[in-house]
RNA sequence: GGACCUGUGGUGCAGCUCGGAGUGCACGCCGCCCUGUCAAGGCGGAGGUCGCGGGUUCAAAUCCCGUCAGGUCCGCCA
């Protein structure tokens, strides 16, 4: 591939494409000063620096650059000496000599290191972030970011998707997350909200007959920050009309195994499926890691009449840790909190030894419990740690999957890289403050037809067709099939006991729009931050976004959010209550 | 709203347990020297509100309380 088409007027070649075979050719690089390397009066080197790599230039004399100072340098391509060539520098074969330096502009020396290898404090990064671009591990995270873009892109118009582009300002629709608002200045007193997701716009574009619509959609969210989350993130969003579940799931697949191929050059061979009651009860999460094995088992029937009061509980779960029996007291100890934090009442750990259970509590197990124990996960061998967690079902399962993940404590972009989908969510999860269940996905998702008569005699036990995509414990999106017909609607709006009034007021333009013809239809949206993180190797979505947000939600180089003036919040007619109110 | 970790010249760290002069290391910066380096090398120099405020003490980077900032997590994220 020949980087020809990237001259200008003002440059011929890029840094690291100089070649030997350029050698002779008087050539013009651009870029930035790497570094200095001066031998008294008659002789310097200089490392030409951009995107693509360095290239060094010898100077006959002092040159009066510095670091960082952004240069035109013309120089001829030159076959390097014998024994001056630097091997580990990719035109290290060869330099540029007879330079002629012009100096485009002159800067300060940079408030951190630019060559990479420190690790310089993240405020500080984020302060310069300007600065920060110019180093190898965020640019070559944009960069990546950029060609998975570009994969997405094309397998969503390779099947047919058409992109369309939905409003950043959008009507408040409360439920669900937060929305950022926008004051309306022609409309004082009434606001805008930015999307949360563009759900309901692309619901509307299959009324609209875009049967396949695919858009990669900035969403935003005012909820607290972490590691896997920004106010502002990019979803590759999808929807399309006549599909089932597996048509989606079959859309969706080919996208992210594609980027899959493009940004780590191997083509993931599958993606296995479980159900979200599997994945709860074998992994004790709805986004199981599928990298490493200790999956839950059930001792429940074993510790039935067990005089033990620490398992006096529906249910008994256990988890072997091959290994673990090397854990100290103290590491224990810090399992045993999290335990607690999680709502366990506490956590039972068991060393395999030769000679049988070393645990506070194996004194008080009879032989048939310690039995049990030693049997778990296809029985434990001596130096093998059993952890086990006593509680309501759901506790017991979502606390020894949160330890199994602990326990692990794989980075998650290390090893394989394992996909899974995971279906038939429930529909509700829980009961409100108001008594009603409350919506798992959104309002919309349609029951799993084979529960759909128990929809308001056992609302808990209804399945839905709604489906998450994860990959190494990250969950990388979730999508589902929608309701499409107004009687499934209404009966799903009564049971979350959303009035009629009230979903005309909040969804009125949109039950509107699917009283005159809605297809059926379905959808998914797909993380983008976080996938591309996955693929760089990165813990945090920080570093694969240009100019991120603070976990608090700031933005350290603009100062963002600040204060307006008097004069702009006049205009907006907005005043504030005293703090404290 | 809550828990925990971190904060020391521009950068990265040590010093903090067990209080005793802003002590140390590396990089960078400034000056001088140096004709084949490539993390160039040699010599010299500058650079500090130990995040901020309060307390304890004869004495605080060090102990205590509060606070701010950054991070990780819980809550939150239909």
């Amino acid at each position: 591939m020949t980087d020809d088409y990237l001259a200008t007027s003002m440059r011929d070649v890029m840094c690291a494409a100089v070649t030997e075979a350029h050698v002779g050719q008087r050539v013009s690089v651009c870029g930035w000063v790497a570094r200095r390397r001066e031998h008294g009066e008659k002789l310097a080197f200089l490392d030409v620096r951009d995107r693509t790599g360095l290239i060094q230039a010898v100077v006959d004399g002092t040159v009066d650059v510095r670091a960082e100072y952004v240069i035109r340098l013309t120089g001829t391509v030159t076959r390097r000496p014998e024994g001056t060539r630097n091997e580990r520098l990719a035109t290290g074969s060869v330099e540029l000599s007879d330079c002629a330096v012009e100096v485009l502009a002159p800067a300060e020396p940079p408030p951190f290191p630019l060559d990479g290898r420190v690790e310089v404090d993240e405020a500080v990064r984020l302060r310069y972030r300007y600065l920060d671009l110019r180093r190898d591990g965020v640019a070559a995270n944009l960069r990546l970011r950029a060609r998975v873009n570009g994969a997405l892109r094309r397998a969503m118009d390779a099947q047919g998707f058409c992109e369309v582009e939905t409003p950043l300002l959008w009507a408040p629709t409360p439920e669900g997350s937060r929305e950022f608002v926008i004051p309306a200045r022609l409309h004082p007193g009434e606001f805008f909200v930015l999307p949360q997701s563009p759900q309901i716009a692309k619901q509307l574009l299959m009324v609209g007959g875009f049967d396949r619509y695919y858009q990669l959609a900035r969403c935003l969210r005012d909820e607290d920050l972490r590691a896997d989350r920004q106010f502002e993130f990019t979803q590759l969003d999808i929807e399309a009309s006549f599909v089932t579940q597996d048509d989606v799931m079959g859309f969706v697949s080919r996208a992210v195994l594609d980027a899959a191929e493009v940004a780590t050059g191997v083509r993931p061979t599958s993606i296995d499926t479980m159900t979200w009651a599997e994945a709860l009860d074998r992994y004790g999460t709805d986004k199981p890691d599928l990298r490493y094995e200790m999956t839950l088992h059930d001792l429940s029937r074993e510790f039935e009449t067990s005089s033990l009061r620490a398992f006096s509980a529906p249910t008994v779960k256990a988890l072997r840790v091959p290994g673990g029996g090397e854990f100290s007291r103290a590491a224990l100890d810090g399992l045993t909190e999290t335990a607690k934090a999680l709502g366990a009442g506490g956590l039972a750990w068991f060393r395999v030894t030769a000679d049988g259970l070393d645990s506070p509590l194996a004194r008080h197990l009879s032989a048939d419990e310690a039995a049990a124990i030693r049997a778990v996960d296809g029985g434990a061998a001596p130096g093998d740690l059993i952890l086990a967690v006593a509680d309501e079902y759901v506790v017991a399962c979502r606390v020894l999957g949160a330890l199994r993940v602990a326990v692990a404590s794989m980075p998650v972009g290390a090893g394989p890289h394992r996909y899974v989908w995971v279906t038939e969510f429930p529909l509700f999860e829980g009961f409100g403050d108001d008594g009603h269940p409350l919506a798992a996905h959104h309002p919309f998702t349609m029951p799993h037809p084979d529960d759909l008569a128990n929809l308001e005699s056992s609302p808990l036990t209804v399945r839905s067709q709604a489906y998450d995509l994860v990959l190494n414990g990250w969950e990388l999106g979730s999508g589902s099939v929608r309701v499409h017909r107004a009687d499934i609607q209404s009966r799903i709006f009564r049971v979350l006991g959303i009035s009629d009034e009230d979903a005309q007021s909040r969804f009125g333009f949109m039950l509107g729009a699917f009283s005159y013809g809605a297809p059926p239809h379905a959808g998914f949206a797909v993380g983008v931050d976080r996938l591309v993180a996955i693929f760089a190797g990165e813990e945090n979505i920080r570093e694969v976004i240009a100019f991120p947000k603070t976990q608090s939600g700031s933005d350290l180089m603009t100062g963002a959010p600040k204060s307006l003036t008097a004069r702009q919040l006049a205009e907006l007619r907005l005043t504030f209550a005293p703090k404290g109110q």
